[in-house]
Formats: C-alpha cells, sequence, structure tokens
DNA sequence: GCCAACGTTGGC
DNA sequence: GCCAACGTTGGC
C-alpha cells in the first residue's frame, strides 16, 4: 500500500526539530483536536513520511523529515492530572486521544519558510496556507512533500 | 502584543 | 439545537 504524507506543527520553545534530534523518536502528544486526532488514528501508518513544522515563531518553516514508527495509540498524557494537556474527560478504557510515534529522518539542509511555500504557486493548495487553519496534523500531497524537499536543496 | 479565525462550552 | 462567551492557535 501506498505511504501517505503529513505535516505536523509544533512551537519550537514547546518542541523543536533539534529536540527530536535529540530524542530520534517522539510521541506526538498533547493534540486536542478532534479532526487532527482522527488523522492519527484512523490514516497514519508506519512509514508514512511527515513534514516537521515550526509554528508561532519568528520565521514559521518546515524544518525537517520524519517518518511513523508507531500506529495510533492512546496518548497517555490525558490522563495525567500533572500534565498540561489533561483531559479529564478522556478514560482509560476508552481514550478520547491518540497519538502516534515519529523519528527524525532528516533536518532539512535549510528551513523552507512559510512565505516561501505561499509564494510557490505548486503548494497553494496545502492547507498550511489556507485561511484561518489550525490544523497540528494534516494531510499533503506527495508532489508537495517533493516541491519542499526540492525547495530545501536550491 | 494584537487580533482574526476557529473550536468548545454551557445556558436557555 | 441555537448562539454568545470564552479559550486557543498562530501569523504578523
Amino acid at each position: 500500500m501506498a505511504i501517505k504524507y503529513w505535516l505536523v506543527k509544533s512551537e519550537p520553545n514547546a518542541y523543536s526539530i533539534d529536540d527530536l534530534a535529540r530524542d530520534k523518536i517522539t510521541h506526538w502528544d498533547g493534540v486536542r483536536n478532534y479532526q487532527a486526532r482522527n488523522f492519527m488514528r484512523d490514516e497514519m501508518k508506519i512509514g508514512d513520511k511527515v513534514l516537521f513544522y515550526h509554528s508561532n515563531t519568528e520565521t514559521p518553516a518546515v524544518v525537517g523529515v520524519c517518518e511513523v514508527v508507531k500506529e495510533g495509540y492512546p496518548d497517555f498524557t490525558a490522563f495525567d492530572p500533572e500534565d498540561k494537556h489533561y483531559d479529564p474527560k478522556s478514560k482509560l478504557d476508552q481514550p478520547t486521544w491518540i497519538m502516534v510515534d515519529i523519528k527524525i529522518v532528516d533536518k532539512l539542509a535549510r528551513p523552507v519558510t512559510l512565505e516561501e511555500i505561499k509564494n510557490n504557486p505548486k503548494l497553494q493548495n496545502m492547507k498550511l496556507v489556507q485561511r484561518g487553519n489550525r490544523l497540528s496534523v494534516m494531510p499533503i500531497d506527495k508532489k508537495e512533500f517533493d516541491e519542499i524537499i526540492k525547495l530545501c536543496k536550491k
């Protein structure tokens, strides 16, 4: 089966590509949006490629390539009252929130900025550049993925 | 820090 | 079920 392509957002002051370069693998916890959860629960499969994007920062940009290494399973941070992402409505036997594990494949040779993406006619269909989009996990097309990889080699 | 866009909550 | 209030996201 063909692999799929994704883009995930993270605020670099919360968890950056350098944190992932250090950790190699991380669980993508803390997602508290149903649409994003559904993607992780139902559609992200081992081997899928993931662009890592830095949001809410001086220069928002795609900064790395990752790969899914563990498919959807309960986000345990929802069960921990001490955790920032604690959700008392998520039950152990029926978890509301789901996460996946990703590993780093490569840090991009250079960041591909949001500005470049917005200025690239081939990338106008990405949810990333559509008005008011707040999804932190979103599907992208292979050709969009390839275009961004190509851009960072220029 | 501002604020537009959007999702969620809760009173009715 | 409606919708106002509120909280969050995220670019700028």
